[in-house]
DNA sequence: TCTAAATTCGTATTTTTATCGGTATAATAG
DNA sequence: CTATTATACCGATAAAAATACGAATTTAGA
């Protein structure tokens, strides 16, 4: 599919407001309602808008302690790839799960939890408990300078 | 703010579905129109709800390579530091910036690109010429299979 | 270059949704 | 037990979204 400027457009805005009303969005696209609704309802068909989320103050819901972990697999076969992320899916507390290269590690994990007791209760009666992790490394995020879901739009 | 179960409820909602009209929200809910978007907005005054966004495909975009940069700073003065996210922040590839614990880095940047030519171009032009930056360690992401914006909601 | 087809725009109408004020009811504190 | 607060429902009005139809622009082919 082929974007043109007002696709462009609409997606950058939609991407900081979700929530906009199509009136506005289309005076602030030069357009107007009726066109611009149907160039958002394509975008969504095509499933180049995959859904509208709400994001959450996580502190302010008490979630205060936000980790990145590392973790290795003793055995590189699909069945302990697939148990793993079977695993992991069914965790709240995981809000990514990567699979990526490296030397230090297969997995990389995005986990955020209350604080430190429950950390470890993840850790330990979580993460470990999964057959083939071997190796587990964490690192503790002190401040987040950036931290976005707009992705950038790229020209063709 | 104390979070009852409407609340709890609305918001487990709104993290999937931010653009669901307030009627059927209600009617989720087991709440009348009324009552539940004075409690939506309430949610939204108090900063709880951060943004309502639009989520898109990154395959779609183009942007085919995700992934995630470990950096060390070879002095840990604030003025190093104050640099380094000043100019992160004007990349609009890294989509994420922390400020983490661990042996390994200061810095664990999440960076999306078309391809590898864009890499290099972000590595060398960009990220290498910052002051301070001494260590650069890349992760490429295969897959990922779990990719969430939805925070847990604990009870207290 | 001119014509025909296709696409996309804009305006108007209908339908749905959001918002506001008023009232009632239930929980809470004195 | 009564007063107060909070929070629900209902109805009316305002706003927005969805739809239909005619006009304009762009594209392809003769």
């Amino acid at each position: 599919m082929k974007l043109d400027n007002y696709d462009k457009a609409i997606l950058k805005i939609l991407q900081s407001e979700g929530r906009i009303s199509n009136q506005e969005l289309a005076e602030r696209i030069n357009l107007s309602p009726a066109p611009c609704l149907r160039r958002v309802r394509q975008l969504e068909s095509v499933g180049l808008v995959e859904a509208y989320v709400a994001l959450l103050d996580a502190r302010k819901l008490g979630l205060t302690l936000l980790s990145f972990i590392q973790i290795s697999m003793d055995k590189h076969t699909p069945e302990r790839f697939a148990e793993f992320e079977r695993e992991i899916a069914s965790c709240p507390q995981v809000l990514e799960c990567h699979l990526v290269t490296g030397q230090a590690a297969d997995y990389l994990l995005k986990v955020i939890v209350k604080d430190m007791d429950d950390f470890q209760q993840f850790l330990l009666n979580r993460l470990t408990r999964i057959a083939g992790v071997s190796g587990v490394q964490s690192s503790f995020v002190l401040k987040s300078p950036v931290k976005s879901t707009a992705l950038p739009l790229i020209d063709h």
